[in-house]
DNA sequence: AAAATAGTGTCTATTAGACAATATGTC
DNA sequence: GACATATTGTCTAATAGACACTATTTT
Protein backbone atom coordinates (compact mmCIF):
# COMPACT_ATOMS: atom_id res chain seq x y z
CA UNK A 1 0.00 0.00 0.00
CA UNK A 2 1.56 3.25 -1.19
CA UNK A 3 2.09 6.58 1.47
CA UNK A 4 -0.86 8.38 -0.39
CA UNK A 5 -3.71 5.24 0.09
CA UNK A 6 -6.21 4.48 2.58
CA UNK A 7 -7.87 1.73 3.72
CA UNK A 8 -11.70 1.84 4.06
CA UNK A 9 -14.02 -0.85 5.43
CA UNK A 10 -17.23 -1.25 6.29
CA UNK A 11 -17.83 -3.71 9.59
CA UNK A 12 -21.07 -4.80 10.98
CA UNK A 13 -21.77 -5.26 14.42
CA UNK A 14 -24.90 -7.59 14.14
CA UNK A 15 -26.72 -8.42 17.32
CA UNK A 16 -29.53 -10.70 18.19
CA UNK A 17 -30.72 -11.50 21.67
CA UNK A 18 -29.55 -14.91 22.99
CA UNK A 19 -32.31 -18.30 22.85
CA UNK A 20 -32.70 -17.53 26.40
CA UNK A 21 -33.31 -13.75 26.02
CA UNK A 22 -30.85 -12.96 29.18
CA UNK A 23 -28.49 -10.95 26.77
CA UNK A 24 -26.95 -10.09 23.50
CA UNK A 25 -24.85 -11.73 21.09
CA UNK A 26 -22.83 -10.83 18.20
CA UNK A 27 -22.30 -12.35 15.16
CA UNK A 28 -18.45 -13.24 14.21
CA UNK A 29 -16.53 -14.66 10.76
CA UNK A 30 -13.63 -16.56 11.15
CA UNK A 31 -11.20 -15.09 9.15
CA UNK A 32 -10.00 -16.20 5.63
CA UNK A 33 -6.78 -13.73 4.96
CA UNK A 34 -4.02 -11.83 6.31
CA UNK A 35 -3.93 -10.44 8.88
CA UNK A 36 -4.98 -12.19 12.00
CA UNK A 37 -6.19 -15.27 9.76
CA UNK A 38 -8.05 -17.79 11.56
CA UNK A 39 -9.27 -15.40 14.43
CA UNK A 40 -13.25 -14.48 15.21
CA UNK A 41 -13.69 -10.65 13.92
CA UNK A 42 -16.53 -8.41 13.03
CA UNK A 43 -18.14 -9.32 8.99
CA UNK A 44 -17.00 -6.73 6.94
CA UNK A 45 -15.99 -5.51 3.42
CA UNK A 46 -13.48 -3.31 1.92
CA UNK A 47 -14.61 -0.50 0.08
CA UNK A 48 -12.66 1.23 -2.92
CA UNK A 49 -13.54 2.28 -6.16
CA UNK A 50 -13.66 -0.94 -7.34
CA UNK A 51 -16.97 -1.82 -4.82
CA UNK A 52 -19.66 -3.17 -6.47
CA UNK A 53 -21.69 -0.51 -3.94
CA UNK A 54 -22.82 2.99 -5.12
CA UNK A 55 -22.73 3.82 -1.52
CA UNK A 56 -21.33 2.88 2.57
CA UNK A 57 -24.88 1.81 3.15
CA UNK A 58 -25.20 -0.40 0.25
CA UNK A 59 -21.92 -1.84 1.07
CA UNK A 60 -23.09 -2.10 4.74
CA UNK A 61 -25.95 -4.12 3.26
CA UNK A 62 -24.33 -6.42 1.05
CA UNK A 63 -21.53 -7.23 4.10
CA UNK A 64 -24.27 -8.46 5.90
CA UNK A 65 -26.20 -10.21 3.26
CA UNK A 66 -23.10 -12.49 1.85
CA UNK A 67 -22.45 -13.44 5.58
CA UNK A 68 -25.93 -13.70 7.66
CA UNK A 69 -28.03 -14.24 4.25
CA UNK A 70 -30.66 -12.33 5.78
CA UNK A 71 -32.06 -8.85 6.20
CA UNK A 72 -31.51 -7.22 9.62
CA UNK A 73 -34.80 -5.47 11.28
CA UNK A 74 -32.76 -2.39 11.86
CA UNK A 75 -29.74 -0.78 10.50
CA UNK A 76 -27.75 1.99 11.57
CA UNK A 77 -24.34 3.61 11.02
CA UNK A 78 -22.60 4.13 14.27
CA UNK A 79 -19.46 5.63 13.16
CA UNK A 80 -15.72 5.99 11.76
CA UNK A 81 -12.68 4.83 13.46
CA UNK A 82 -9.07 5.36 11.26
CA UNK A 83 -5.98 5.85 12.33
CA UNK A 84 -2.61 4.91 11.53
CA UNK A 85 -2.07 1.78 13.68
CA UNK A 86 -5.43 -0.41 14.05
CA UNK A 87 -4.52 -2.32 11.14
CA UNK A 88 -1.07 -3.95 10.38
CA UNK A 89 -0.96 -2.71 6.64
CA UNK A 90 -1.32 0.92 7.33
CA UNK A 91 -3.57 3.99 8.07
CA UNK A 92 -7.23 2.86 7.96
CA UNK A 93 -10.81 3.74 8.31
CA UNK A 94 -13.69 1.13 9.63
CA UNK A 95 -17.37 3.25 9.21
CA UNK A 96 -19.33 0.57 11.35
CA UNK A 97 -23.12 -0.51 11.52
CA UNK A 98 -25.08 -1.38 14.02
CA UNK A 99 -27.63 -4.60 12.79
CA UNK A 100 -30.67 -5.91 14.92
CA UNK A 101 -31.43 -9.43 13.90
CA UNK A 102 -34.61 -11.23 14.34
CA UNK A 103 -33.82 -13.71 17.29
CA UNK A 104 -35.00 -16.91 15.29
CA UNK A 105 -31.82 -15.85 12.98
CA UNK A 106 -30.12 -18.75 12.23
CA UNK A 107 -26.30 -19.34 10.52
CA UNK A 108 -25.15 -22.13 8.33
CA UNK A 109 -22.37 -21.72 7.69
CA UNK A 110 -19.22 -22.82 9.35
CA UNK A 111 -17.38 -20.02 9.62
CA UNK A 112 -19.88 -18.03 11.24
CA UNK A 113 -20.99 -18.25 14.51
CA UNK A 114 -22.65 -16.12 17.20
CA UNK A 115 -20.80 -15.16 20.66
CA UNK A 116 -22.05 -13.78 23.80
CA UNK A 117 -21.90 -10.03 24.28
CA UNK A 118 -20.77 -10.88 27.99
CA UNK A 119 -17.58 -13.18 26.86
CA UNK A 120 -15.77 -10.13 24.84
CA UNK A 121 -16.80 -7.72 27.77
CA UNK A 122 -15.27 -9.97 30.56
CA UNK A 123 -12.13 -10.18 27.87
CA UNK A 124 -12.78 -14.00 27.36
CA UNK A 125 -12.89 -13.59 23.81
CA UNK A 126 -10.69 -11.16 22.26
CA UNK A 127 -11.46 -9.63 19.01
CA UNK A 128 -8.63 -8.46 16.72
CA UNK A 129 -7.70 -5.12 14.89
CA UNK A 130 -9.74 -2.40 17.28
CA UNK A 131 -13.25 -4.92 16.75
CA UNK A 132 -13.67 -5.09 20.76
CA UNK A 133 -13.81 -1.29 20.61
CA UNK A 134 -16.15 -1.26 17.69
CA UNK A 135 -18.20 -3.81 19.05
CA UNK A 136 -18.16 -1.41 22.98
CA UNK A 137 -18.94 1.95 21.16
CA UNK A 138 -21.97 0.62 19.38
CA UNK A 139 -23.35 -1.38 22.61
CA UNK A 140 -22.90 2.39 24.46
CA UNK A 141 -25.04 3.30 21.30
CA UNK A 142 -27.96 0.65 21.52
CA UNK A 143 -28.33 1.07 25.12
CA UNK A 144 -28.37 5.20 24.92
CA UNK A 145 -31.30 5.29 22.12
CA UNK A 146 -32.77 2.06 24.53
CA UNK A 147 -33.40 4.82 26.93
CA UNK A 148 -35.74 7.16 25.01
CA UNK A 149 -37.12 4.69 21.97
CA UNK A 150 -38.18 1.57 20.68
CA UNK A 151 -34.73 0.27 19.21
CA UNK A 152 -35.39 -3.02 21.23
CA UNK A 153 -38.42 -3.97 19.20
CA UNK A 154 -36.01 -4.48 16.36
CA UNK A 155 -34.52 -7.40 18.20
CA UNK A 156 -37.67 -9.41 18.24
CA UNK A 157 -39.78 -11.40 16.23
CA UNK A 158 -42.94 -8.92 14.50
CA UNK A 159 -45.42 -11.07 17.11
CA UNK A 160 -44.26 -10.42 20.55
CA UNK A 161 -45.03 -10.31 24.12
CA UNK A 162 -44.86 -7.90 26.79
CA UNK A 163 -42.02 -10.23 28.39
CA UNK A 164 -39.94 -10.14 25.25
CA UNK A 165 -40.37 -6.74 25.30
CA UNK A 166 -38.98 -6.41 28.89
CA UNK A 167 -36.34 -8.37 27.71
CA UNK A 168 -34.99 -6.79 24.81
CA UNK A 169 -34.69 -3.41 27.11
CA UNK A 170 -32.88 -5.09 29.73
CA UNK A 171 -30.49 -7.18 27.39
CA UNK A 172 -30.13 -3.62 25.76
CA UNK A 173 -29.76 -1.49 28.70
CA UNK A 174 -27.54 -3.92 30.31
CA UNK A 175 -29.85 -4.08 33.91
CA UNK A 176 -33.53 -4.42 35.31
CA UNK A 177 -36.47 -2.53 33.61
CA UNK A 178 -39.85 -1.52 35.19
CA UNK A 179 -42.43 -3.41 34.25
CA UNK A 180 -44.88 -0.63 34.71
CA UNK A 181 -42.92 1.93 32.58
CA UNK A 182 -41.97 -0.90 29.99
CA UNK A 183 -45.72 -1.19 29.52
CA UNK A 184 -47.08 2.00 29.51
CA UNK A 185 -44.38 2.61 26.54
CA UNK A 186 -46.52 -0.33 24.73
CA UNK A 187 -49.29 2.07 25.38
CA UNK A 188 -47.99 4.78 24.02
CA UNK A 189 -46.87 3.19 20.94
CA UNK A 190 -50.59 1.46 20.56
CA UNK A 191 -51.92 4.32 20.61
CA UNK A 192 -49.16 5.91 17.99
CA UNK A 193 -49.94 3.07 15.77
CA UNK A 194 -46.54 0.99 16.18
CA UNK A 195 -48.13 -1.99 18.15
CA UNK A 196 -51.31 -3.62 17.48
CA UNK A 197 -52.94 -6.04 20.12
CA UNK A 198 -52.98 -9.01 17.62
CA UNK A 199 -55.92 -10.23 20.09
CA UNK A 200 -54.43 -13.92 19.81
CA UNK A 201 -52.37 -15.29 23.25
CA UNK A 202 -49.52 -17.21 23.93
CA UNK A 203 -50.03 -19.67 26.50
CA UNK A 204 -46.94 -20.16 29.03
CA UNK A 205 -46.61 -23.42 30.77
CA UNK A 206 -48.14 -21.96 33.64
CA UNK A 207 -50.30 -19.10 34.23
CA UNK A 208 -52.43 -16.51 32.01
CA UNK A 209 -52.18 -16.47 28.68
CA UNK A 210 -49.93 -13.47 26.64
CA UNK A 211 -51.14 -10.93 25.07
CA UNK A 212 -49.51 -11.55 21.73
CA UNK A 213 -48.65 -7.84 20.21
CA UNK A 214 -47.40 -6.80 16.62
CA UNK A 215 -44.93 -4.18 15.77
CA UNK A 216 -45.28 -2.05 13.08
CA UNK A 217 -42.58 0.67 12.08
CA UNK A 218 -44.18 3.90 11.00
CA UNK A 219 -40.58 5.36 9.62
CA UNK A 220 -37.50 4.91 9.19
CA UNK A 221 -35.71 5.08 12.94
CA UNK A 222 -37.28 3.78 15.54
CA UNK A 223 -40.43 5.87 17.90
CA UNK A 224 -38.93 8.70 20.24
CA UNK A 225 -40.52 8.76 24.07
CA UNK A 226 -40.22 12.25 25.71
CA UNK A 227 -38.39 10.72 29.01
CA UNK A 228 -35.50 8.59 29.46
CA UNK A 229 -35.60 5.07 31.32
CA UNK A 230 -34.34 6.65 34.46
CA UNK A 231 -30.52 5.47 34.21
CA UNK A 232 -29.41 6.16 37.39
CA UNK A 233 -32.08 6.59 39.70
CA UNK B 1 -6.73 7.43 -8.94
CA UNK B 2 -6.56 3.55 -9.46
CA UNK B 3 -9.90 1.39 -8.71
CA UNK B 4 -8.52 -0.17 -5.52
CA UNK B 5 -8.30 3.08 -4.10
CA UNK B 6 -10.65 5.19 -2.51
CA UNK B 7 -10.41 9.11 -1.70
CA UNK B 8 -11.34 9.88 2.34
CA UNK B 9 -11.55 13.01 3.76
CA UNK B 10 -12.70 14.61 6.88
CA UNK B 11 -14.84 17.97 6.92
CA UNK B 12 -15.85 19.80 9.69
CA UNK B 13 -19.09 21.57 9.97
CA UNK B 14 -17.89 24.35 12.23
CA UNK B 15 -20.52 26.67 13.96
CA UNK B 16 -21.10 29.78 15.38
CA UNK B 17 -23.71 31.72 17.12
CA UNK B 18 -24.57 34.98 14.63
CA UNK B 19 -23.45 38.07 16.42
CA UNK B 20 -27.34 39.12 16.62
CA UNK B 21 -27.72 35.99 18.72
CA UNK B 22 -30.37 35.43 16.46
CA UNK B 23 -29.69 32.41 14.48
CA UNK B 24 -26.19 29.65 13.56
CA UNK B 25 -23.48 30.30 10.56
CA UNK B 26 -20.98 27.84 9.37
CA UNK B 27 -17.48 28.78 8.73
CA UNK B 28 -16.75 27.85 4.86
CA UNK B 29 -13.36 27.96 2.87
CA UNK B 30 -12.81 28.94 -0.39
CA UNK B 31 -11.27 26.09 -2.52
CA UNK B 32 -7.86 27.20 -3.93
CA UNK B 33 -7.74 23.53 -6.12
CA UNK B 34 -10.02 21.68 -8.28
CA UNK B 35 -12.27 20.14 -8.06
CA UNK B 36 -15.04 22.82 -7.32
CA UNK B 37 -12.12 25.37 -7.84
CA UNK B 38 -13.03 29.05 -6.39
CA UNK B 39 -16.10 27.85 -4.36
CA UNK B 40 -17.23 28.13 -0.79
CA UNK B 41 -17.48 24.63 0.75
CA UNK B 42 -16.76 22.85 4.17
CA UNK B 43 -12.99 22.90 5.79
CA UNK B 44 -11.26 19.76 5.57
CA UNK B 45 -8.48 17.53 4.59
CA UNK B 46 -7.47 14.48 2.88
CA UNK B 47 -6.45 11.36 5.52
CA UNK B 48 -4.10 8.54 4.12
CA UNK B 49 -0.61 6.95 4.31
CA UNK B 50 1.06 10.03 4.67
CA UNK B 51 -1.30 12.69 7.08
CA UNK B 52 0.28 13.37 9.60
CA UNK B 53 -2.33 12.52 12.05
CA UNK B 54 -2.37 9.22 13.89
CA UNK B 55 -6.27 9.32 14.00
CA UNK B 56 -9.49 10.79 12.76
CA UNK B 57 -10.49 12.52 15.80
CA UNK B 58 -6.42 14.04 15.20
CA UNK B 59 -7.02 15.36 11.75
CA UNK B 60 -10.56 16.88 12.26
CA UNK B 61 -8.69 18.97 14.97
CA UNK B 62 -5.79 20.27 12.28
CA UNK B 63 -8.55 20.40 9.81
CA UNK B 64 -10.16 23.39 12.37
CA UNK B 65 -6.64 24.51 13.72
CA UNK B 66 -5.31 25.19 10.54
CA UNK B 67 -7.84 27.04 9.32
CA UNK B 68 -9.30 28.83 11.87
CA UNK B 69 -6.64 29.26 14.33
CA UNK B 70 -8.77 28.24 17.61
CA UNK B 71 -9.55 25.08 19.26
CA UNK B 72 -13.78 24.86 19.63
CA UNK B 73 -15.72 24.14 22.22
CA UNK B 74 -16.92 21.15 21.22
CA UNK B 75 -16.41 18.71 18.68
CA UNK B 76 -17.88 15.26 17.82
CA UNK B 77 -18.10 13.24 14.89
CA UNK B 78 -21.23 12.80 13.43
CA UNK B 79 -21.11 10.65 10.39
CA UNK B 80 -19.44 8.98 7.05
CA UNK B 81 -20.72 9.80 4.04
CA UNK B 82 -19.24 7.63 1.25
CA UNK B 83 -20.61 6.54 -2.04
CA UNK B 84 -19.17 6.70 -5.93
CA UNK B 85 -20.99 10.08 -7.22
CA UNK B 86 -20.10 12.83 -4.43
CA UNK B 87 -16.72 13.71 -5.82
CA UNK B 88 -16.04 13.60 -9.52
CA UNK B 89 -12.90 11.90 -8.88
CA UNK B 90 -14.33 8.20 -8.09
CA UNK B 91 -15.14 6.78 -4.91
CA UNK B 92 -14.81 8.73 -2.15
CA UNK B 93 -15.72 8.94 1.82
CA UNK B 94 -16.06 11.93 4.18
CA UNK B 95 -16.03 11.92 7.53
CA UNK B 96 -17.76 14.57 9.07
CA UNK B 97 -17.96 16.67 12.65
CA UNK B 98 -19.75 19.15 14.28
CA UNK B 99 -17.74 21.88 16.30
CA UNK B 100 -19.27 24.50 18.12
CA UNK B 101 -17.05 27.78 18.05
CA UNK B 102 -17.60 30.64 20.42
CA UNK B 103 -19.40 33.52 18.97
CA UNK B 104 -16.14 35.91 19.79
CA UNK B 105 -14.47 33.59 17.09
CA UNK B 106 -13.34 35.82 14.10
CA UNK B 107 -11.56 35.14 11.51
CA UNK B 108 -8.49 36.51 10.04
CA UNK B 109 -8.01 34.79 6.26
CA UNK B 110 -9.39 36.12 3.25
CA UNK B 111 -10.58 32.99 1.83
CA UNK B 112 -12.53 32.02 5.32
CA UNK B 113 -16.36 33.43 6.10
CA UNK B 114 -19.49 32.26 8.20
CA UNK B 115 -22.50 32.09 6.16
CA UNK B 116 -25.91 32.36 7.67
CA UNK B 117 -27.47 28.38 7.87
CA UNK B 118 -30.59 29.84 6.87
CA UNK B 119 -28.88 31.33 3.32
CA UNK B 120 -28.03 27.23 2.58
CA UNK B 121 -31.39 25.84 3.78
CA UNK B 122 -33.26 27.98 1.57
CA UNK B 123 -30.51 27.50 -1.29
CA UNK B 124 -29.10 30.87 -1.63
CA UNK B 125 -25.82 29.63 -1.37
CA UNK B 126 -25.26 26.22 -2.64
CA UNK B 127 -22.18 24.03 -1.79
CA UNK B 128 -20.37 21.82 -3.76
CA UNK B 129 -19.93 17.82 -3.72
CA UNK B 130 -22.68 16.95 -0.82
CA UNK B 131 -21.60 19.21 1.85
CA UNK B 132 -24.79 20.46 1.84
CA UNK B 133 -26.23 17.00 2.85
CA UNK B 134 -23.24 17.43 5.70
CA UNK B 135 -24.61 20.53 6.61
CA UNK B 136 -28.01 19.50 6.98
CA UNK B 137 -27.53 16.31 8.90
CA UNK B 138 -25.11 17.88 11.35
CA UNK B 139 -27.74 20.61 12.30
CA UNK B 140 -30.17 17.71 12.88
CA UNK B 141 -27.81 16.02 15.16
CA UNK B 142 -27.51 19.34 17.07
CA UNK B 143 -31.11 19.94 17.04
CA UNK B 144 -32.11 16.15 18.73
CA UNK B 145 -29.37 16.69 20.80
CA UNK B 146 -29.88 20.20 21.99
CA UNK B 147 -33.68 19.36 23.13
CA UNK B 148 -31.79 16.70 25.97
CA UNK B 149 -28.66 18.10 26.96
CA UNK B 150 -26.76 21.03 27.26
CA UNK B 151 -24.74 21.25 24.26
CA UNK B 152 -26.25 24.63 23.37
CA UNK B 153 -23.86 26.00 26.09
CA UNK B 154 -21.07 25.52 24.27
CA UNK B 155 -22.04 27.90 21.07
CA UNK B 156 -21.61 30.76 24.14
CA UNK B 157 -18.58 31.96 25.84
CA UNK B 158 -18.05 30.62 29.28
CA UNK B 159 -19.75 33.33 31.13
CA UNK B 160 -22.85 34.22 29.61
CA UNK B 161 -26.50 35.46 30.77
CA UNK B 162 -30.19 32.80 31.08
CA UNK B 163 -30.53 35.00 27.44
CA UNK B 164 -27.72 34.06 25.61
CA UNK B 165 -28.64 30.46 26.95
CA UNK B 166 -32.22 30.74 25.77
CA UNK B 167 -30.72 32.46 22.40
CA UNK B 168 -28.24 29.55 21.89
CA UNK B 169 -30.82 27.09 22.49
CA UNK B 170 -33.77 28.56 20.21
CA UNK B 171 -30.52 28.60 17.41
CA UNK B 172 -30.16 24.72 18.03
CA UNK B 173 -33.48 23.88 17.68
CA UNK B 174 -34.67 26.78 15.34
CA UNK B 175 -37.87 27.54 17.51
CA UNK B 176 -38.85 28.99 20.76
CA UNK B 177 -37.98 27.48 24.05
CA UNK B 178 -39.77 28.19 27.00
CA UNK B 179 -38.17 30.98 29.54
CA UNK B 180 -39.38 28.82 32.37
CA UNK B 181 -38.34 25.66 30.81
CA UNK B 182 -34.51 26.33 30.17
CA UNK B 183 -34.59 28.55 33.77
CA UNK B 184 -35.32 25.15 35.41
CA UNK B 185 -32.90 23.03 33.69
CA UNK B 186 -29.58 26.03 34.19
CA UNK B 187 -30.96 25.53 37.93
CA UNK B 188 -30.67 21.30 37.48
CA UNK B 189 -26.90 22.26 35.69
CA UNK B 190 -25.91 24.58 38.77
CA UNK B 191 -26.83 22.08 41.54
CA UNK B 192 -24.83 19.38 39.26
CA UNK B 193 -22.07 21.61 39.40
CA UNK B 194 -21.85 22.10 35.28
CA UNK B 195 -23.09 25.70 35.94
CA UNK B 196 -21.83 28.33 39.09
CA UNK B 197 -23.40 31.64 39.71
CA UNK B 198 -20.51 33.94 39.44
CA UNK B 199 -22.22 36.68 41.09
CA UNK B 200 -21.48 39.45 38.97
CA UNK B 201 -23.57 41.14 36.95
CA UNK B 202 -24.56 42.48 33.72
CA UNK B 203 -26.53 45.63 32.64
CA UNK B 204 -28.48 45.58 28.94
CA UNK B 205 -29.12 49.19 28.36
CA UNK B 206 -32.52 49.15 29.77
CA UNK B 207 -34.34 47.15 32.92
CA UNK B 208 -33.10 45.09 35.66
CA UNK B 209 -29.12 43.57 35.17
CA UNK B 210 -28.74 40.47 33.94
CA UNK B 211 -27.12 37.69 36.46
CA UNK B 212 -23.63 36.29 34.75
CA UNK B 213 -23.18 32.47 34.69
CA UNK B 214 -20.06 30.47 34.71
CA UNK B 215 -20.15 26.94 32.73
CA UNK B 216 -18.14 24.20 33.93
CA UNK B 217 -18.02 21.12 31.39
CA UNK B 218 -17.90 18.35 33.92
CA UNK B 219 -17.02 15.20 31.64
CA UNK B 220 -16.27 14.83 28.20
CA UNK B 221 -19.70 15.10 26.46
CA UNK B 222 -22.50 17.54 27.34
CA UNK B 223 -24.90 16.86 30.60
CA UNK B 224 -28.16 14.98 29.51
CA UNK B 225 -31.58 16.00 30.87
CA UNK B 226 -33.72 13.10 31.60
CA UNK B 227 -36.59 14.65 29.57
CA UNK B 228 -37.17 16.00 26.03
CA UNK B 229 -37.64 20.01 25.51
CA UNK B 230 -40.53 20.97 23.36
CA UNK B 231 -42.08 17.03 22.37
CA UNK B 232 -43.91 18.26 19.48
CA UNK B 233 -45.93 21.35 20.96
C1' DA C 1 -43.78 57.42 37.66
C1' DA C 2 -43.41 54.75 33.43
C1' DA C 3 -41.18 51.51 30.72
C1' DA C 4 -38.31 47.71 30.05
C1' DT C 5 -36.17 43.73 31.16
C1' DA C 6 -34.93 39.94 34.67
C1' DG C 7 -36.18 36.69 37.85
C1' DT C 8 -39.61 33.93 41.08
C1' DG C 9 -43.67 31.35 42.37
C1' DT C 10 -47.65 28.57 41.38
C1' DC C 11 -50.34 25.53 38.99
C1' DT C 12 -51.07 21.89 35.36
C1' DA C 13 -49.80 17.99 32.32
C1' DT C 14 -47.11 14.16 31.27
C1' DT C 15 -44.79 10.12 32.20
C1' DA C 16 -41.55 7.01 34.92
C1' DG C 17 -41.57 4.03 38.99
C1' DA C 18 -43.35 1.45 43.14
C1' DC C 19 -46.59 -1.58 44.46
C1' DA C 20 -51.21 -3.40 45.44
C1' DA C 21 -55.10 -5.65 43.36
C1' DT C 22 -57.24 -8.50 40.04
C1' DA C 23 -57.55 -11.89 36.09
C1' DT C 24 -56.69 -16.27 33.93
C1' DG C 25 -54.45 -20.06 33.14
C1' DT C 26 -52.10 -25.09 34.91
C1' DC C 27 -51.59 -28.68 38.25
C1' DG D 1 -58.05 -24.82 45.73
C1' DA D 2 -53.04 -23.68 45.37
C1' DC D 3 -49.91 -21.63 42.51
C1' DA D 4 -47.87 -19.13 38.72
C1' DT D 5 -47.91 -15.64 35.61
C1' DA D 6 -50.16 -11.61 33.17
C1' DT D 7 -52.56 -7.46 33.39
C1' DT D 8 -54.79 -3.41 35.52
C1' DG D 9 -55.20 0.32 38.74
C1' DT D 10 -53.53 3.70 42.15
C1' DC D 11 -50.40 6.61 44.09
C1' DT D 12 -45.90 9.28 44.07
C1' DA D 13 -41.98 11.83 41.98
C1' DA D 14 -39.73 14.50 38.56
C1' DT D 15 -39.80 17.85 35.16
C1' DA D 16 -41.68 20.61 31.09
C1' DG D 17 -44.87 24.41 30.10
C1' DA D 18 -48.16 28.35 30.94
C1' DC D 19 -48.61 32.39 33.18
C1' DA D 20 -49.07 35.63 36.95
C1' DC D 21 -46.34 38.22 39.95
C1' DT D 22 -42.32 40.64 41.84
C1' DA D 23 -37.66 42.96 41.36
C1' DT D 24 -34.35 46.20 39.56
C1' DT D 25 -32.72 49.20 36.56
C1' DT D 26 -32.95 53.54 33.01
C1' DT D 27 -35.30 57.50 31.35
Amino acid sequence: MSAVEVLASVDIVALRLAPDLQGLQVLLHRREREPHRGQWALPGVIVNGSTPDNSLDAAAERALREKAQALPRHMEQVGTEGNAFRDPRGWSLSTYYLALLDPAQSIEAEQLAFFDLDSLSTRKVLLPFDHGLLVQRTCERLAAKSLYSSLPLYLLPTRFTVLDALSAAQACLGRPVNNTSLRKRLERLREAGWVRDTGERNQPRLGRPQQLYEHLPQGVGPFLFERSLLPEA
